[in-house]
DNA sequence: ATTCTATCCATAGATAGTCTATAGATGGGA
DNA sequence: TCCCATCTATAGACTATCTATGGATAGAAT
């Protein structure tokens, strides 16, 4: 069985900013939207996820508020900021060019 | 200016192996071919890479033996052993798998 | 009615890995 | 002789993740 490799660390923030893009999400949806997407290969955890949201929120990258869910039931839901989309920008410039450094040291070695 | 991304956490002793399939080294030669094959993006700092070289030698994925290095000083090199290069081969196909997983969610949202 | 399951939030504590900072030894060149 | 580059190494702080909980509620099942 294929093993089970959580989340390579660093790159969860920019996870989430990425996944808000798409609209409002609260905590639990956006945990099962990067399982989803990813075809169940990473999954955040909630002692992740919690701590990772309040981060974004202290940094003004995402902004919370209480609402229902279609399920009735109610949750916080976050929302992407201008400042979010920004700074979701610059993670991604930066993972990429990390990602083409290690390819470069992996290839050449 | 273009800022300086350290290292992407997790990725270091992978680094280290694979660059350790070139032939024995000491762990400032290590520091110095990350660096350049990396075409100066990655840096590897002391702090990181000693305490990375004791985790190898104590799993047992590579073994040390004092030298002398060509510019006739004495130092530490480090070899892959046959379980460092399984692991490597480990380590290298997990990244990937991970990379991957994540390219999906970053591409999807 | 009651129990169960899935949904939903959140925190505490442990652990791992990296960074900053520091310390010291030595060979070769100016 | 003095300095710089080479070379090893550790201590302490910090960040981010994981494990392990705890609790609440809606709707379905029994």
């Amino acid at each position: 069985m294929p093993k089970k490799p959580d989340l390579l660390p660093g790159t969860l923030d920019m996870l989430i900013l990425k996944t808000l893009t798409r609209g409002p999400q609260h905590g639990y949806g956006i945990a099962l939207s990067i399982r989803h997407l990813s075809q169940d290969f990473l999954t955040v955890e909630e002692g992740s996820l919690y701590p990772a949201l309040q981060r974004l929120l202290v940094q003004g990258w995402v902004k919370a508020e209480w609402k229902k869910t279609e399920t009735n039931r109610r949750a916080r839901f976050y929302t992407l900021t201008p400042q979010g989309r920004k700074q979701l920008g610059l993670e991604l410039s930066e993972f990429e060019q990390m990602i083409a450094a290690i390819g470069r040291v992996l290839q050449k070695a």
